[in-house]
DNA sequence: AGCTTTTGACCACAT
DNA sequence: GATGTGGTCAAAAGC
């Protein structure tokens, strides 16, 4: 029973990479701030079905109307005590993904650099480290974040949320979430209470990732074994996915009646490419693991993860919009971030702003880094705008991996890849 | 011996 | 109904 309704909402999944491949190649994010306050799209007792996460990241941007500025958003988000927000809903020019919503020019992922959707987070949250996820699905300050919206959400959504977003914070504490707006006019079918007016132009349509990030050591990974996040995992599975140039690769939780499943995806190099959990842990990590040991806790995580979940058959209306919506969990990209040459480095200033902003002449993209206030090891970035331009070819092919030694520079490295590719030419622009 | 990985086959779903 | 695709199963092989 479970396993059907399992595979019943696994398949409401697919298409994760759909969203993120066009967000890459040629097309570039447009600035597009999330219609509300992140936590009004997430949780609400309105409609009572009880859709995931990437459904509810999904609907986070389903009504366009609402559209924040960038300013406001982080005004808010930073506001939070518990939970540095930042939103972004890229607009993606229909002719990248297709006509109708969802519809994704298989080129576009299949020249997907590797974990393109890292490379431009448009939108991220961060959760402080040591923060249980019963205390941060308790508290007022998280849910103020995601406060309801009107007729959106009813509890069981809640719930499912609280689920994933505790694994996140559980496992990997590193969660980049992505959804794809439907096509304007689908957009148009969604339920919304407010005026259009503040709609993108008709020929874009929206991508969001949301991410949180938790940076902690590294840890040495076989390419040949899944990334430690702290379960023990057993393969059950391989897959060539038609699309991806690296085999998908299916993992159990081996720890008796844990339903959780993941699919990694690893370049040839053994990179990590991708990672999507499936489910939620039934028991606490293995504390045995003295790498984790070192670190004082088990549940540090250097693997990058993507959280994929969805709501039930039927709750959504747009069916497109469930399956391009995802939750992703990534790892290290502050670190790329912040080492990116390319770009100015972030001083170790908790309290700085830092603003970059893309040097080509016409284009408007800008990146916002930021420090938790929480955690010197974390930084938060936000990308702000779409690129007009395609990535300067003496850029992308400049940069070489570092040598896949630990974990954490895989992922780092395959994310300065990702960057490399996506490459913006920044310069800082401090904003006092 | 027990566990994990590999891999072809099978199934369910979408088109 | 045929075909394509993703996900899972399960026997065999490896460690």
């Amino acid at each position: 029973m479970a396993d059907k309704e399992e595979q019943e909402v696994e398949h409401q999944q697919k298409q994760p990479l759909t969203s993120k491949s066009s967000t890459g190649g040629s097309s570039r994010p447009t600035i597009s701030l999330p219609p509300r306050p992140f936590g009004e799209m997430f949780f609400s007792g309105g409609l009572g079905f009880s859709p995931g996460p990437m459904t509810l990241v999904s609907n986070l941007f389903s009504d366009p109307d609402e559209l924040k500025t960038f300013s406001q958003l982080l005004a808010g988000a930073m506001a939070s005590p518990v939970a540095a927000v930042v939103a972004t809903a890229h607009q993606t020019p229909v002719s990248s993904v297709g006509g109708s919503g969802g519809d994704v020019d298989p080129r576009f992922k299949q020249n997907r650099p590797t974990g393109l959707m890292i490379a431009q987070p448009p939108a991220m949250f961060t959760v402080p480290p040591g923060l249980s996820p019963a205390t941060l699905l308790d508290s007022p300050s998280f849910f103020g974040l995601f406060s309801p919206i009107q007729g959106s959400f009813g509890m069981t959504h809640q719930q499912a949320l609280a689920q994933v977003t505790a694994q996140a914070v559980q496992g990997n504490t590193s969660v980049q979430s992505q959804s794809e707006h439907p096509s304007s006019t689908q957009q148009q079918q969604e339920t919304s209470s407010e005026p259009m007016s503040q709609l993108p132009a008709p020929a874009q349509r929206d991508t969001v990732e949301v991410s949180v990030y938790e940076h902690r050591s590294s840890q040495p990974q076989s390419a040949d074994k899944p990334a430690d996040d702290g379960y023990n995992w057993r393969k059950y599975g391989q897959k060539q996915v038609k699309g991806s140039d690296f085999p998908r690769s299916y993992y159990k939780c081996t720890h008796p009646a844990c339903p959780v499943k993941k699919k990694v995806e690893r370049s040839q190099d053994g990179q990590v490419t991708e990672i999507i959990y499936k489910g939620q842990h039934s028991h606490e990590p293995p504390q045995n693991k003295t790498k984790r040991d070192n670190n004082g806790s088990s549940r540090s995580s250097d693997v990058a993860t993507q959280f994929q979940t969805s709501n039930t058959a039927g709750l959504n209306k747009n069916k497109r919009e469930q399956e391009t919506s995802q939750v992703t969990t990534t790892a290290t990209e502050q670190m790329c971030e912040a080492s990116d040459s390319e770009e100015t480095s972030v001083e170790p200033d908790p309290k700085r702003r830092s603003y970059y902003k893309c040097t080509t002449p016409g284009c408007g993209v800008r990146k916002h880094v930021e420090r938790a206030a929480n955690d010197p090891k974390a930084v938060v970035t936000t990308y702000e705008g779409k690129h007009n331009h395609d990535v300067p070819a003496a850029r992308n092919s400049s940069h070489q991996l570092r040598p896949n030694n630990n974990l954490h520079n895989t992922t780092m490295d395959s994310m300065n890849q990702e960057q490399r590719v996506a490459r913006l030419r920044l310069k800082e622009e401090q904003i006092t």
